[in-house]
DNA sequence: CTGAAAGCGCTAACAG
DNA sequence: CTGTTAGCGCTTTCAG
């Protein structure tokens, strides 16, 4: 059998030295002189000693742990986003504990309380819908959290997205310069405030233009139904252009308007998406999107989120960043059209 | 400033009770009097206690968490398995602390310290190689280690994949009845084993039917690389037929078979992959490949690490469970062929 | 069944 | 700079 851990106590024996002179040497901001860190450092490599996380984070009440709350990993989006997150905060001295969230409203309630169990010291929440109730409980808890590719309300909630307004009506402009006239719109869920960012600001920009919404269906940021709304939009009186509120879902629709309806893409119909996964840029779609600043938008998540963790301003966050509108095959470009 | 967190000894306090009392109610295998256990839940629920994991941990030498090695999150196949495994473990009661190994060699060690920094109850390793000297170092911290969807002759780590050697068997045969003679398989990074097993696989049917392989290319399990690897295999004396090492790869060779070379799947090339993620049965691709059996590669993960967690019977287990060939319209099919 | 007491491994004052 | 002394919040003997 073997010995499941070396104590500090160990090394301090074997150093020569006391224990805190142990636990000095491997605190960054703490004084021991030259010999001593040298003795330790080497008693430890001897034993193979490593301090322990968890002692530490109960002693110093910081674990360096943060709660990752994400729904929906099949979208493209996450896994990249969850990765440069994670890297992200790798580089800092934090790392990821993960929790899924399922769709089941009311379920993240409990995950909230489970990621506070383990004294995390903070919360990022992607593309979830807290309630109030909630940020309260972690305010209470003194455990900061920041809303990622997802807004609220709540003036005491930071969050970061993309400018999906401003995105939206990127969109509208790009498609009326195109000439087009009768342009549909498939959404996401309409619980997401990305939802209905965008479809604000598409609307917003088509209504200047004297332009009414052709029609609209309800994808619900799911494949199928993405797929079934697309059906139904094309049943009759098709549109000319589509704005569909996310790639993941724009994937579903371009494969249903090519290989179902038999339309071509996009001399039939124009298409346009959001997000700019990693598909988007594939041959096979070549799906022209706005782009959601990934890594800017990590940045800034990290950013409020440590500095509200570090230097306890309670200052709370809400930034868009702008993205821009990527032009590839899956709709009519406008003459003359310059971003 | 608001309290940050509500001790068992404040709920003992308030219960009326022995803080021992609390621990007792809220530790599954102790016994108290309904009473007693009804008082404390009251004063739990008013003052809004929870167990603060991390104590717990502390004194039980259980943390209930455990340490998820992935690498690539760009291929549709791990953030499946991702949320898989995490949902299994988190119906037992398990928690995940997500690491993202690099692709750097050597970089793994340092994620291994630092896992076993956070006292895990075991290690899941999924698509990467561990030393022999890693595993040694986990087996001395007691921690037990799996390796999901890779696999290695170290006789004591644990390792569940699906049948690699197998599957290649079977798209060899099957590309074989579909009358193909010039077969080529773009492979992906050789240090992999599933890499390895597949093509021994695959090779092995080839050669029982007296079939060399026509060509080889290494996509390296990265996109580009895979566009490389097709566009120099179809240079000149082009294969019927390509096996891919897995679809991540297969995506790529599909768009630049079609959208490059202008060539048509499977009339001018039969393409089989492997894995079965989402996108291969995405309209746009339909690619016929064999399908790894995900949900029970994760139980049997799970059932492996967490029987060698909790009952500390040390034995190892290495497993390959079999997956079905999924037809679809990328390759050929074979007159009268069924599974 | 229940309270008192002893730590888990470590950091953070506190005197020297 | 360094050792000593308290705990962090909880589980777990050990006597009752």
């Amino acid at each position: 059998m073997s010995k499941k851990h070396v104590t500090s106590a160990e090394v301090a024996e074997r150093a020569g030295v006391s224990q805190s002179a142990v636990s000095r040497t491997f605190t960054p901001g703490a004084s021991a002189s030259k010999k001593t860190i040298e003795k330790v450092r080497k008693a430890a490599a001897e034993l193979g000693y490593r301090p322990n996380v968890l002692a530490r984070a109960m002693v110093s009440g910081k674990s360096r742990i943060i709660g990752l709350v994400v729904a929906y990993l099949e979208n493209q989006f996450y896994p990249e986003a969850l990765e440069k997150l994670s890297n992200e905060l790798q580089k800092r001295g934090y790392h990821v504990l993960i929790f899924l969230a399922e769709k089941t409203a009311g379920h993240i309630d409990t995950v909230v309380e489970e990621i506070l169990d383990y004294q995390v010291d903070g919360i990022i929440a992607a593309s979830v819908a807290m309630s109030s109730d909630l940020s309260e409980r972690c305010r209470a808890a003194g455990v900061p959290m920041v809303l990622f590719n997802r807004s609220q309300d709540d003036p005491n909630m930071s969050a970061v997205t993309s400018d999906n307004y401003a995105g939206g009506r990127k969109v509208a402009e790009f498609l009326l310069a195109a000439g087009h006239q009768k342009i549909g719109h498939i959404a996401g869920w309409h619980g997401a405030s990305t939802q209905r960012d965008r479809e604000a600001g598409f609307i917003s920009a088509l209504a200047e233009a004297g332009v009414a919404l052709h029609s609209r269906a309800e994808g619900d940021f799911i494949l199928e139904k993405a797929a079934d709304a697309t059906r139904k939009m094309f049943a009759n009186d098709a549109p000319e252009a589509v704005f569909v509120a996310n790639d993941h879902m724009a994937l579903a629709v371009l494969d249903t308007l090519r290989f179902e309806l038999g339309l071509k893409v996009p001399e039939d119909v124009s298409v346009v998406g959001y997000d700019d996964v990693p598909a988007a840029g594939w041959p096979a779609y070549n799906l022209t999107t706005v782009r959601q600043p990934t890594n800017r938008m990590v940045a800034n998540t990290v950013e409020i989120l440590l500095d509200q963790i570090e230097n306890h301003t309670g200052e709370t966050r809400r930034i868009a960043i702008d993205g821009p509108l990527i032009l590839r095959g899956s709709a009519r470009i406008p003459k003359g059209w310059t971003t």
